[in-house]
RNA sequence: GGAGGCGUCGCCUAGUCCGGUCUAUGGCGCCCGCCUGCUAAGCGGGUUUGGGGCUACAACCCCAUCGAGGGUUCAAAUCCCUCCGCCUCCGCCA
C-alpha cells in the first residue's frame, strides 16, 4: 500500500496518479475521511481506556466498601471501553480497505494511459529475414519431439503441454543457464514454494482486480502462485532487515500458474499462453533510494540473457494503467516472434518500491528507527516463451534448430537440434 | 492422520499452577559514558515494535504488543475456546 503520510500530506499527487492510470480518485477521498474517522476513534478509545486502567489500579488496592464503590463505577466504564474499541476497529478496517485499494503511485517517467500507450525505449538486434517459409513453434516442437500439445490437452486440458526429449532438456538447460548467470551476478539461488497462504497473495497485490487469474485450492486457504515473486516477497515478511544486508538478491525457480481468465481466443495454440509454466525470477530487496538504479540493473540482466540467446527484441516502458497494483514502473522485453510478425512479451521487470513491504511488513533498521524497504522483480527466463523464441528464431529450412552458442554447454555441446525421423 | 510437549521485548531466560504489587525478571549481545598507555576487565546508564496526541517527522505523554484471533472479568503473559508454528513419539509416505 502507499505511504499513508503521502496521502495525508499531498492527496492531490495521489489523485493525479489515479488519473494517470485512468482510475477514479474517489477512493482517495474515501481513504482521507476514513483516516480522520479512524484517528478520532483512536483518541476516544484511548482516553477511556486510560481512565479504566487508572481506576483498575485503585481497585487492586482498595478494600471492603471502598472497593465495591470503585467496582460499580468502573463497570460502566468497561462497557464504554468495549464499545469504543469496536468503533475503533471498524474505523481502522475501513481505512485499511481504502488504503489497500489504492495502487502504487506511478513514476513520473512512466507513460500515462493504458496497455497501448507504452513507450518504446530501444530495439536490440534485428528480426531475422528468412529465405524459406519459417515454421511456427508448434510444428517445430512436433518435428523435434520437444512439445506434445495433444497429450497435454488429453491429460490436463487446453493450454497444457508436455515437454519431451529435447524439449525437456531445453528447459533444464535454460534453467541452469539462468541460474548460473544469476549466481555469477551475486544472487542467492532459491527453489520457492508455488503454493502460498492468502497473506502472500494479498501482500503482493494479486488478490485485488487480478484475483480472477489466480487458482485457489478447493477447501483450503491456499493459492497457486502466478510467479515466484509472490513467495519471495513474503519470504522476509514480518522481518526487520539489517540495513547492511541490503541489497538482498534472489533468483527463484518455481512453476507459475495462471487461469488466463479473460484471454479466451488469444494465443489458443501452442505454448505462448499456458496455465502453467516454469520460471526463473530475480527478486531484490533494497533501499528506496537504490531501487531506481537496481531496476536498471535488473533490466540489464534480462537483456544479457536474451542477448546470449541471440534473440531480437525491443524494450518498452509500460504505461501507468498497465502496471498492476504494485509497480511504479515496469519494463517489458518483447521478443520478435517470426511467425507472428510481432514482438511478444518474454520478460518483465518492475520496481514496486515500498508498496509490497508495507503490506507484508518488511523493514530495514536505520540509525533512527525502521522503514519499509523496496522490492523489485524481473524475469530471467519464462521457459515456455523462451523456447518458442529460440525455436522460431534459430530454425533452419529442414526443420532443425541451431542452438545459440551460450546454451550449448548446457546441452552437452549440442550444436543443432535435429528433427526426429518419425514422430510417435 | 493420532498422542504428548512447547511458543515471553535480537538470543537465552524468570513469571503462568493460586488473575491486580508485571510499568514483564535476570544473563548474553549491542550502544553511550566513566575509568584506563592500548585492549580486556570493572563501574554507571540505555537497548521490542506499532499506533495516537503534541510537535521541529525532537523531547514528552498516552494506547496496544508475552505465537495469532476470540471469550470470561472491574482487571489477563497468567483462566477458557479456536487457529497457526516448532519439537518428540506413532502411523503413512517420496
Amino acid at each position: 500500500m502507499i505511504d499513508p503520510r503521502l496521502l495525508r500530506d499531498d492527496p492531490d499527487r495521489v489523485r493525479a496518479a489515479q488519473a494517470k492510470r485512468g482510475l477514479s480518485a474517489d477512493v482517495v477521498d474515501r481513504a482521507l475521511s476514513a483516516d480522520e474517522a479512524r484517528r478520532s476513534a483512536i483518541t476516544a478509545y484511548e482516553q477511556k481506556r486510560a481512565e479504566q486502567k487508572a481506576i483498575g489500579k485503585q481497585v487492586a488496592q482498595a478494600q471492603g466498601e471502598e472497593k465495591q464503590a470503585l467496582l460499580a463505577q468502573v463497570k460502566d466504564l468497561a462497557a464504554a471501553v468495549k464499545e469504543l474499541e469496536a468503533t475503533q476497529n471498524a474505523a481502522e478496517q475501513e481505512w485499511d480497505d481504502a488504503l489497500r485499494s489504492i495502487p502504487n503511485v506511478a513514476a513520473d517517467e512512466a507513460p500515462a494511459g493504458g496497455e497501448d500507450d507504452f513507450a518504446t525505449i530501444e530495439h536490440v538486434g534485428t528480426p531475422r529475414e528468412f529465405d524459406f517459409e519459417p515454421r511456427d513453434h508448434i510444428e517445430l516442437g512436433r518435428m523435434l519431439g520437444a512439445i506434445d500439445l495433444e497429450r497435454g490437452a488429453k491429460v490436463s486440458g487446453s493450454r497444457f503441454y508436455f515437454l519431451t526429449g529435447i524439449g525437456a532438456r531445453l528447459e533444464l538447460a535454460l534453467v541452469s543457464m539462468a541460474m548460473d548467470q544469476a549466481r555469477e551476478a551475486g544472487f542467492t539461488q532459491v527453489i520457492a514454494p508455488s503454493l502460498v497462504k492468502p497473506r502472500a497473495m494479498e501482500g503482493t497485490g494479486f488478490l485485488g482486480q487480478a484475483a480472477d487469474d489466480v487458482y485457489r485450492i478447493e477447501g483450503e486457504e491456499m493459492y497457486l502462485v502466478g510467479t515466484s515473486e509472490v513467495a519471495m516477497a513474503a519470504y522476509h515478511s514480518d522481518e526487520i532487515l539489517d540495513g547492511d544486508s541490503l541489497p538482498l538478491r534472489y533468483a527463484a525457480f518455481s512453476p507459475c500458474f495462471r487461469k488466463e481468465a479473460g484471454s479466451h481466443g488469444k494465443d489458443t495454440k501452442g505454448i505462448i499462453r499456458v496455465h502453467w509454466f516454469d520460471k526463473v525470477e530475480m527478486f531484490v530487496y533494497t533501499t528506496l533510494e537504490e531501487s531506481y538504479a537496481e531496476h536498471e540493473r535488473l533490466l540489464a540482466w534480462e537483456k544479457e540473457f536474451l542477448d546470449k540467446l541471440g534473440l531480437a527484441y525491443r524494450v518498452i516502458d509500460v504505461a501507468a494503467g498497465d502496471l498492476g497494483l504494485s509497480a511504479i514502473r515496469k519494463f517489458d522485453c518483447e521478443v520478435w516472434i517470426p511467425t507472428q510478425g510481432k514482438y511478444r512479451e518474454l520478460t518483465s521487470t518492475s520496481n514496486c518500491t515500498d508498496f509490497q513491504t508495507r503490506r507484508l511488513d518488511t523493514r530495514q533498521r536505520t540509525a533512527d528507527g525502521t522503514r519499509p524497504v523496496a522490492t523489485l522483480n524481473g524475469t530471467l527466463t519464462a521457459i515456455t516463451r523462451t523456447i518458442v523464441a529460440i525455436l522460431e528464431t534459430h530454425q533452419n529450412a529442414d526443420g532443425s534448430v541451431t542452438v545459440p552458442e551460450a546454451l550449448r554447454p548446457y546441452l552437452g555441446g549440442l550444436e543443432v537440434l535435429e528433427p526426429l525421423e518419425r514422430t510417435a
